[in-house]
DNA sequence: AAAAAATTTGCAAACGATTGCATTTTATTC
DNA sequence: GAATAAAATGCAATCGTTTGCAAATTTTTT
């Protein structure tokens, strides 16, 4: 298929030539420089578009040492599957592309499982991105804390009170915790389970906000109530299965670490004729597309993911300019639905 | 914070230097030149790796005229809000990321708002992709066309069957419709709705598909079936909704275009406690992770992502060496659930 | 109309890696 | 121990932009 485009590659400097110009008014009219007169740039972005010309990004980017990309990097849990399949992760990274996109920042996706484990090497020193978006603090921050150690640019989502030399987006885990729990009790629940993994730092605020509205409720709370699992709504179908095989019904309401938990809970619970939420109350967190199209709609706690993904991409930025950097919290609401309530 | 990173940054001509060797022969060593000595490739390899050095991919970049990235363009379609939000689509991006990377390359993400229209200078003539994977071939494949008119290389994930200068890789979405319709029909629906949006390529196959299973099994077709509406969950709903209110229940069965419009019908179903499948019978496409959680689970219609990702970037890398390519078909089967037949 | 100031433009040196070709070193052959 | 072949290394040009500074042009001032 033969093209209109001309043979041989447009560069700068030929462009430069067609408009009888040097490559430096070039440059600088392509980027609309106060420097050239109004007039010159206006006739060479004109003869740019005309030729369908773009910078050669990798060119600029070795001159400038500058590339406008942010690296995004999904830090999964290597033995569980949460996988790239968690929907929440990949809203959030829907979202960072936006936030990005609208600072002139392109988006180079990656996972914990590629890329070596040396981060700042990989992506920063090698100049490939110019900074580092990492979702989820993952088991063990060893990773994380190395890439910021050699000082680069980088931003973390998961628990905002993690003391760490990195700024820190994420929901506020003690109060979705809370908020979860108490809305239960205030139901009428007596005993309800944790349904989660307790090595994450955020599920560890979500499990005190969980202890603490019970003590507020004077409701007792039990160790046979805190169930360790991974947070994959499989892990959550077999284990409250196997739970209520074992033990009966031992339980009416559920405090769970996501949506897909929830989803499994539910499944089970529905197969065995267990009324939701007239037997057991169920609480989600994220506030997937999915929880309100679910039967009973989900009860679940949303963390403002437009507004993390801002309030991340900010703080990056910042950091290429040396301003000071600070851990946010964003907005973090409980959304009822009918898994925890009958009819309005 | 101080880093133990020397001062100046290092650049392979130091490593060289350090190394006692010239530039060059630093270069091959780093990338296992046969042409250096095996013991010098070891020794330029280890001082590399402990003064934590990486190739600067920019410089790489310019003189090569390879990025070794390739970008993924979600192509939605600009009024709904299908968006970021379809877990199907994300999906696809998990996978594409896997494939790409297992073949040593990147993904940068976009969507189709941004990155202006021209996608063949925007990526490739700025050198900031070497090639381009459209996910979706939306209403109009004006844009994608385009693109591929100058000659770059790129894939569409789409309806494999329309005729295009392009490689395109898809499920049988004309199996896809059949097998849905048979299966509701041989479970005896004998009025099935077709609920999605017929101005997809993609659509468009699968209606023809649920027409002619209508054929084969002698069951007459009304046009009253055929359902246009937006492929959300929220427009199924509603659709649904005001439907029943409008003729009452004057259906048996429902083929969906997706698994998220699925849902919403299912959602609108059970709110008016209508049987499933006993009264109706429902089929979604997709199987996303949720399509088995749901009480009844869903039946619907698998089509092999991983597979399609391989393919797909298979195909794209095969016009890098000016290899031939051709559409490709991906396997798609339906998978049997509770929301079309009761218990086994 | 010349001098000074302000505005536009151009020169040329980076940025850091890759690679064809020439050159040096080592191994082989007679 | 030459001469020849094979293996290992180095030279230097190149990829296409950007930008500090110098040079040229235009405008303003006296």
């Amino acid at each position: 298929m033969v093209t209109l485009v001309s043979e041989t590659k447009l560069t700068l400097a030929k462009l430069a030539d067609i408009a009888g110009v040097s490559t430096s008014t070039a440059s600088r009219a392509l980027k609309d420089n106060p420097l050239i007169k109004q007039e010159t740039r206006s006739r060479i972005q004109a003869l740019a578009k005309e030729h369908n010309f773009s910078i050669n990004a990798a060119a600029s980017r070795l001159r400038t040492q500058k590339t406008h990309v942010i690296a995004v990097i999904l830090n999964l849990i290597d033995n569980t599957e949460q996988s790239t399949t968690d929907p929440f992760l990949l809203k959030l990274v829907g979202e960072l592309n936006q936030a990005l996109n609208a600072k002139g920042y392109e988006l180079l996706l990656s996972n914990s499982f590629m890329a070596s484990d040396d981060w700042a090497n990989y992506f920063i020193r090698s100049q490939r991105a110019d900074g580092i978006i990492v979702i989820g603090q993952g088991k063990s921050t060893a990773k994380i804390d190395r890439a910021a150690q050699s000082g680069i640019p980088i931003v973390v989502w998961g628990d905002a009170k993690t003391e760490a030399p990195y700024p820190i987006i994420g929901g506020d885990n003690y109060l979705g915790g809370y908020t979860a729990t108490q809305h239960l009790l205030s139901h009428g629940a007596k005993r309800i389970l944790f349904l989660g993994d307790s090595e994450h730092a955020e599920m560890q605020e979500r499990h005190k906000g969980y202890a603490q509205a019970h003590k507020d409720a004077n409701v007792p709370i039990d160790a046979q109530c805190t169930c360790a699992i991974d947070i994959t709504s499989k892990a959550a179908y077999q284990y409250i299965n196997e739970r209520i095989k074992a033990n009966g019904l031992d339980f009416d309401g559920i405090v769970c670490v996501s949506d897909m938990v929830a989803l499994g809970a539910l499944k089970a619970l529905k197969e065995r004729y267990v009324g939701i939420p007239s037997d057991v109350g169920i609480v989600g967190y994220d506030d997937i597309s999915l929880a309100e199209l679910m039967h009973p709609s989900l009860t679940t706690v949303r963390q403002n993911t437009q507004q993390a993904a801002i309030e991340m991409v900010t703080q990056l930025l910042n950091q290429f300019e040396n301003k000071p950097t600070e851990s946010q919290v964003v907005e973090t609401t409980l959304i009822a639905r009918r898994s925890t309530q009958h009819s309005d």
